[in-house]
DNA sequence: ACGCATTGTCATTCG
DNA sequence: GTCGAATGACAATGC
């Protein structure tokens, strides 16, 4: 690894760290809790075992896998994310000393390995527990697996197959830096062969990665299997740069050293993943959120960038334990709702994140008054306080960007339906108006008609007919028709104009 | 690849 | 002057 990439991501890690830290702290003093599962560990245990020998056949079935057993959960397909069915069970796997006390950090940073994977890349002396407890805790797979991973928990490789940005661990096996522990050569060898299979296999599109155990005594003889896989995820955001997703799945019953092959079994016992981002996703946080001010300079944007990127992949990992969010993650085609969702999930997880004393609704849907009351109720930190009125702001201003365009659209439909009845009308008008030029038409000409028929059977004294060109013929109001010469009528019509 | 529709967000105006 | 609502403009995203 570069220098600068091991001071890059020692930088990193203690931003992580802190702000892990802190969030923990402030669930404690908060009064949260972390959530016990839902159902018992040994239940929960055999669930996995028995998904997992289902899983075991359907391989077989298809023909393939070659000695790793890696069962993942879904695939997310919004963000090509790989999360663990057992993903509820976070809280719990992150339980790993009951009695931690709060002011030592959280269980996650308290974690020597967790730290490592997650923090720094130098080695953690960790001594190899002989357990016999049937249901060890999380400290004593990490325990196994520090000690036959020592180091370089993510560092970051091409992959070379897909030129796709993604990246990948080094082979740990092959590491001259690794500081093997004496006696884990083989086991080492094996864990990179598996990495190496795992590789092999093109897991980036199956939602489960598995090989089958083709001996089963294999799985009675030793009691204990520990992998290490790597898989690689799609650029989830725009601005993502590279992801590193380190999952490792840890199954045993009891951890047993029978010889120096170091078989593997496939007892599930429990599952968990590290998401462990190397890369900057700018969350839609200004760096007020935070409390700071924007920065100055474009590296302490950059760096603030991987600040926000690591805040937020960490709050998945922490917050992910909810079981509605990973439903929400998981089980959700991604629609053209997708951003609404993906941006109010965001804000929720900063609320919870910062432990805003209001839910997201709450934050928005509350009348000014209550809003006032219930901040001022609190004493909030600057940060939750920008926090609180950005969600709040943003919240307000979707509803009423919502409302607006409904008004608009409203407004296009009534002015449609204006301009349809305009036209109706219009039209109705110029039948109406035809009709009665043809009418009219048609009463001249049968007046027309007329006039000539009356003119045809009047005769003067002499028989002779009368031409009306001449003469007239004038309707009086009395109901008498008169025949007057066209001079007269012209004489008379004169002399009663003004 | 491109166009279109939808949605969220920001900046600005208005009452 | 302040605040919230309204709205135009822009960008992101999905189809």
């Amino acid at each position: 690894m570069v220098g600068s990439e091991v001071n890059d991501l020692d930088k990193q890690g203690y931003y992580d760290k802190h702000l892990i830290d802190t969030s923990w702290q402030q669930d404690i003093g908060l009064g949260v809790e972390w959530e016990e599962p839902r159902v018992p560990f040994c239940e929960w245990a055999g669930e996995m075992q028995r998904a997992r020998k289902q899983e075991q056949g359907r391989i077989r079935r298809e023909g393939e896998g070659q000695g790793v057993l890696l069962t993942f959960g879904n695939l997310d397909q919004e963000t090509g994310e790989i999360l663990p069915d057992c993903l509820l069970q976070t809280s719990q796997v992150l339980k790993h000393s009951p009695s931690t006390p709060c002011s030592q950090g959280s269980p996650l940073t308290q974690n020597p390995l967790l730290a490592a994977l997650l923090f720094t890349n130098k080695p953690t002396t960790l001594k190899v527990k002989s357990s016999t407890q049937p249901l060890p805790d999380l400290q004593y797979y990490l325990d196994l697996l520090e000690v036959h991973v020592p180091e370089r928990p993510c560092a970051p490789l091409v992959d070379t197959r897909e030129n796709n940005n993604y990246l990948l661990p080094e082979p740990l096996g092959e590491s001259s830096e690794t500081g093997l522990v004496s006696g884990t050569e083989p086991l080492t060898d094996t864990l990179a062969d598996l990495i190496e299979l795992e590789l092999s296999h093109s897991f980036l599109d199956a939602n489960i990665h598995s090989s089958p155990l083709d001996n089963p005594n294999q799985m009675n003889s030793t009691a204990c299997e520990e992998t290490l896989s790597t898989h690689t995820q799609r650029d989830v955001c725009q601005d993502h740069t590279s992801t590193v997703t380190l999952a490792h799945t840890l199954y045993q019953d009891e951890f047993t050293q029978k010889d120096s092959s170091h078989t593997f079994s496939s007892l599930a016992d429990s599952t968990t993943l590290f998401h462990i981002e190397s890369a900057i996703e700018p969350v839609a946080l200004d760096m007020s959120l935070y409390g700071v001010d924007p920065p100055a300079s474009q590296s302490e944007a950059e760096e603030a960038g991987h600040i926000h990127s690591d805040h937020t992949e960490l709050f998945d990992l922490c917050l992910l334990s909810d079981s509605e969010e990973v439903e929400a993650q998981t089980a959700s085609p991604p629609t053209r709702g997708a951003r609404r969702n993906r941006s109010t999930c965001h804000d929720e997880q900063h609320a919870r994140a910062l432990c805003l004393p209001l839910s997201v609704d709450d934050i928005v849907g509350l009348s000014a008054d209550a809003f006032n009351e219930a901040v001022g109720d609190n004493e909030l930190s600057q940060a939750q306080l920008v926090l609180l009125r950005d969600i709040r702001r943003r919240g307000k201003n979707k509803m009423a960007a919502q409302s607006c365009r409904k008004r608009k659209l409203d407004k296009m439909v009534d002015l449609e339906a204006e301009v349809e009845a305009l036209r109706e009308k219009s039209e109705r008008g110029m039948r109406e108006r035809e009709s009665n030029v043809r009418a009219l038409r048609e009463t001249k000409q049968k007046l027309r008609k007329l006039y000539y028929k009356v003119f045809s059977q009047l005769r003067d004294k002499t028989g002779k007919l009368y031409s009306p060109r001449e003469y007239t013929l004038q309707h009086s109001s009395n109901g008498h028709v008169y025949l007057l010469p066209r001079t007269a009528h012209m004489t008379r019509q004169a002399a009663t104009r003004p």
